[in-house]
DNA sequence: TTTTGTAATTGACGATCATCAAAATCTTGG
DNA sequence: CCAAGATTTTGATGATCGTCAATTACAAAA
């Protein structure tokens, strides 16, 4: 079997040991798998794959963060989704033998994993189960987009742009005292593909966010009020 | 194998025939399929199946609309999708055996069909095609959901609005000289819900749509001006 | 360090939307 | 038919956002 301990992977946190996609697959896989398995290491602001790139391979997020954005007619572009370690890309274009229709990009150091197309291939045919597994990350994916489309419906850009500090500062924030405090790495354009509005008014939401108390917001500097176990958000 | 034929099926235009998921079969499924096919007539307005409901049966949209609606914690609800015939429902609940997480209910007179929840489980573990195919239905609505996000971030309320209609009209509608008129089968709450805003603002926009002169709005009857093979939608 | 280009902020103003309230319209059961 | 309830529309007002323009802050290169 792939190896399943946690420090001895040279993925680390990734879909290929925890959580796997690929775990349990026939023991005459394994070697396939072995021989297939890549692991890329990305700077931050490096791409992984662009828009309409024909590498059709399922990627994971070992470490770090991606994101994924669709570029349109008329220049504008839309960040479609934020992707967090364990989290597995490009499985749309890996099942629909089409194009990526998203470019990824690292927004911080990152690393990802993945098995060469053939490979995998190989191993999706002789193993079903495998199958259900990406299905079920397929549905993981509709689930983060009806929750972003109910977000759009329900709640203010304000909230939204709220609860994505939060989210990032679970998971890239360094405590100082009572304080956490990050780089933020998301520029203020990007945010504002991500709420679906203007460079300006996230401006504006920040000074907005600032005055309620819990952030300090200073360029790309985010330092966050702590207080473990509470609910941060309020009425906004 | 099932009846592959348009007329003579009993589903009409349905997945189980035409692009389906269950097409093709080994031939020993195709006894189990036809004795777990079930059929249902709904009348406007009547439920398929409630949020947290747990017959989890993949249902095809035969003829009719069905819409798929979460309400929230807080007594409000968000129209999440319209399913238009040919289009499979249910099946998240069904990969991930989960209670639904959403309620569907038709919108107009509609047909669905179904195979019996044992029976599709059987048939999917001896035919991973069927997988396959479902697993695309799952891509599907991620695109699906993957619009609606860009056009959320990207056009106006009074554009989607529009979009809406104009969907509508192409399913709906019917021709009397150069006119297409339907009567709508969404309520402004409804619509509402779909676009993200509140049932007065629908009211003001379908006021400014009308204005534009290609829409004729009066309570649910509406008129559109049909010019066949070109665009309707300009700079709103 | 200075220069230079990019990113971010601020200001002003018009457009759009939410909210609350009231009126009008439609629907349904008697 | 009428009455009662639900749906839809309209009005008024404050909040929020988009847009254009100008300014400030930041970062990379000379």
């Amino acid at each position: 079997m792939l190896d399943q301990s946690n420090r001895s992977h040279p993925c680390g946190n990734c879909a290929f040991y925890k959580d796997s996609i690929w775990q349990p697959v026939s023991s005459s896989c394994v070697s396939v798998l072995s021989r297939g398995f890549l692991r890329r290491d990305l700077t931050a602001g490096q791409p992984l794959y662009y828009q309409d790139d024909d590498n059709r391979g399922v990627f994971c997020v070992s470490k770090g963060l991606i994101a994924l954005r669709t570029q349109h007619h008329d220049g504008t572009s839309t960040l479609m989704r934020l992707a967090y370690p364990g989290e597995i890309i490009g499985f749309r274009s890996f099942l629909e033998s089409r194009p990526h229709r998203t470019e990824a990009r690292a927004l911080v150091g990152s690393r990802v994993c993945t098995v060469a197309q053939r490979d995998a291939r190989h191993v999706v045919q002789g193993n079903p189960s495998v199958l259900t597994r990406l299905a079920s990350r397929c549905i993981k994916e509709i689930d983060r987009n009806h929750e972003r489309i109910i977000a759009a419906a329900t709640t203010s850009n304000k909230q939204r742009l709220s609860d994505i500090l939060l989210r990032l500062m679970e998971t890239h924030g360094e405590r100082t005292g009572q304080f956490l405090h990050m780089q933020l790495p998301l520029s203020r354009s990007d945010l504002a593909d991500l709420i679906g509005v203007q460079t300006e008014t996230v401006s504006r939401l920040f000074t907005r966010i600032q005055a309620d108390g819990i952030f300090r917001v200073s360029g790309r500097e985010i330092q966050m009020l702590s207080v473990p176990s509470n609910k941060q958000s309020a009425n906004m």
